[in-house]
DNA sequence: TCAATTGTTTGTCGATCGACAAATAATAGA
DNA sequence: TCTATTATTTGTCGATCGACAAACAATTGA
């Protein structure tokens, strides 16, 4: 283990990388691209990531390990399931209007359209984004063994409708709906929840 | 007027470049996808459309015109204001998961992603997502003029909930949930507007 | 001090991108 | 028939794509 030390900052790059990639997807950020958010030459960006794709799936666990993480933690950390589903979608739409990031969810809009060389990406995000799902529908089933939803809630469906509102609202977020507005359209959402935990 | 006649249908040949600018998108489509969809030489595509972008936009106008107009549609003949969102809901669903289509909306997944130097496109689909936003909020609206919904109903919200689920749907169908599922869900997204009419 | 190892610089590779020029072919009207 | 007009064929253009080879620089451990 020895060798010239790396010059930048690894983490930074990858965080820079995951910027570019969330702004502008997978194929819409060229190397070129990535080479002016980094700072570094092309050659540098090889040497420390391996390829393009290695560098997204590298972005995107950054991603989901950070900021893109927050479903995850508000379905476990909330005790009550209606809490836990309000802010985690509470919490989307905070993260899907941050000033200061792209908007929207990477997840959703960093491959949704690509050539066919790149279906694997595509694929990789997709099964996240399935995996998401199904978190959601596994935490509305512990509600109602916890006897929070009444034990005729269809959870599978309220899973699939909670998955799509997460979908949609990062839609919503990039086309700039401003977040007051995502917010008002989130208490409707929470209506269905309310009626199965019988406080509507 | 006079010259050579075509030789190849160019409705078709616009109905084939959409199915495939549906299918993998603005970028994702190569001008080579399109020689091998159509069928005919690159040289010809540019003769008969101008370019690539004015391809896809007729492209894009021919689906909004035909199958991708079916929110419309339903808002306008629809007399309740419920029926009317239910039908367009469903519809979404049926058009999203047909099989013999590309699933999903073409206006949601053309042109999610895509280089810097395409963003005319992206505004473009952007545009049409906040008008068909906008046409289910006045859709609302009238429901309440008509007394279908309480005065005190919060179309702006329930407008902007309702997109998001369409949006959101789109991304559903395109990951391969099934059509039985999302029309699970659709029934769990009707109840905030059926509670607002005073339904429920 | 000197290998061994790793990072950086520089330049470029073949493939593919969207787009079109030039030559040829087929029609309508004069 | 001849001219004007439009379509098709063929070939290729410059730009950009992702990716890497080779030479050089800087560090560690022997």
């Amino acid at each position: 283990m020895a060798g010239r030390p790396r010059e930048f900052d690894r983490d930074q790059a990858l965080r820079q990388a995951m910027l570019a990639f969330w702004r502008r997807g997978y194929e819409g950020t060229s190397m070129s691209d990535l080479v002016a958010a980094l700072g570094i030459a092309s050659a540098r960006i090889y040497a420390a990531f391996g390829s393009k794709e290695e560098l997204f799936r590298e972005a995107v666990a950054l991603y989901a390990a950070g900021d893109g993480g927050f479903a995850d933690l508000a379905l476990s950390q909330e005790d009550d399931v209606v809490a836990a589903i309000q802010r985690m979608l509470a919490d989307a739409v905070a993260l899907y209007t941050r000033d200061d990031l792209p908007h929207g969810c990477m997840v959703v809009s960093a491959a949704t359209n690509c050539s066919e060389q790149n279906d694997g990406v595509l694929e990789w995000l997709r099964a996240q984004r399935q995996a998401r799902t199904q978190s959601v529908t596994e935490r509305l089933r512990r509600g109602v063994a916890d006897g929070q939803l009444g034990p005729d809630a269809d959870v599978d469906a309220l899973g699939d409708f909670y998955a799509a509102q997460l979908h949609g609202v990062s839609v919503q977020a990039r086309d700039g709906v401003p977040r007051e507005r995502l917010l008002a359209s989130l208490a409707v959402a929470m209506t269905p929840l309310r009626i199965a935990a019988g406080k509507a």
